[in-house]
DNA sequence: CTAATGCTATTTGTATACAATAAGCTGAGT
DNA sequence: ACTCAGCTTATTGTATACAAATAGCATTAG
């Protein structure tokens, strides 16, 4: 991680999931490059990776935006990641060690400490489920399917959806581990994956009626 | 397409998908740029790219060679892409247009055209097969969707499947499409997806089978 | 006032020179 | 003969200068 495209890649990546690089900016290579203390060559590189990875898309003429995502965007990421977490999970079910099933247990049990706390720690559920999510992808054992749901999961709306929750939600998404946890030890692929796909799905509506709500007033008010 | 740097991918693309750049060969950045008659940045640029999409592979130390597939990658590759196709067949089925339906038709009949000859005309089969397949992804409407898919099925390895077909697999190949068709007209996303996931299950087996054929007498002989 | 055209400034693309790093080889020491 | 150090060569990484392309603006004709 010492060479310099590498340092621009994750300076560039952590400013846009920071929102120091607001959506729909446009972004130049140059100021880029002074930004991260190298020139516009490992800028450039850095660009490409993470405009393959959807954080930063280009128009017809090339000049670089960070990547903005629609409500309908977003659906249709949440869609795809329901289809590739619940084939993930039904493949986990019949390969997953009984050593991963304890740390998926362990994840799950400090989220609900997290969440069991006078104030929810959010960072702390955030940290966890991201881990408890990673770890079922590990053990379905494909390297490609890891990465195609990479490209849906790791953006910054969608790490975001989360922040939208109430503590209801909080609740349901533990308990929906704790069914995912028990459909593992059965070794039944069909039952985790129904799990998760309702987990995913629950998520998304979660996030869009927050966001409903957030937005609302209407058609009228959407420009405020 | 004027840029060198796209002049440098389709070229390099074309000489990986042609087998004239043979898999696990290691590639160096100058000899590309000579082969495409630029100068190495843009051809930086192009390996990048086919990297992303799979086409490249790089070792630890950044040395880049053409992607070498192992009979289990092309497996999970043949899964990932059942599973993305009968997704997307799901899709299409509620929102192909009449059009889009009579051009499905109307590539499955050339396909039959290209089956009856006294000798298969294997290129025009694959050109139909392509065209079919992508009108259904066209039809799902998701953009993402096809970019997964177009990660794992344009890839040489997943390209040559189709040329160890014998004329039994050909004449199922058409069948299917067929079925699919009847599926589509009546919009029923179910049965659509179902045909598609055995149509590329059945072709994964095809290929394998007639790899296991080719490299066969027993395990001794697999380095002949 | 509108629209189209040409100019200018901005931004990206390419080539090239040089730096850094990894691989391969040679030769000495055991 | 074998191995490992050190050197040499091959290959990739970075900076920079310049070329090409694009967008934005102003000016002018209708």
């Amino acid at each position: 991680m010492s060479r310099a495209s590498d340092r621009a890649y994750s300076h560039i990546r952590s400013m846009i999931l920071s929102g120091e690089l607001q959506p729909g900016l446009q972004i130049r290579e140059e100021a880029l490059a002074e930004l991260c203390g190298v020139s516009r060559t490992p800028v450039r590189d850095a660009l490409r990776r993470l405009e393959a990875e959807l954080f930063i898309r280009r128009n017809e003429s090339q000049r670089s935006f960070v990547a903005d995502w629609s409500l309908d965007d977003l659906e249709e990421a949440f869609q795809l990641r329901a289809m590739l977490e619940a084939y993930a999970a039904k493949r986990a079910a019949t390969r997953i060690s009984w050593d991963q099933l304890a740390r998926l247990r362990s994840h799950n049990e400090a989220i609900k400490q997290a969440i069991s706390a006078a104030t929810p720690e959010i960072p702390k559920f955030l940290d966890h489920n991201r881990h408890f999510h990673s770890l079922i992808m590990e053990a379905s054992g494909s390297a490609r399917l890891s990465g195609m749901l990479a490209q849906v999961t790791e953006q910054p709306v969608v790490m975001r959806t989360a922040l939208q929750y109430d503590l209801e939600n909080l609740r349901r998404s533990h308990h929906e581990h704790e069914e995912l946890v028990m459909a593992f030890n059965n070794r039944d692929g069909e039952w985790a994956a129904a799990v998760m796909t309702a987990h995913i799905r629950r998520a998304f509506h979660a996030y869009a009626d927050a966001h409903a709500r957030g937005t609302e007033m209407g058609k009228a008010g959407e420009a405020a």
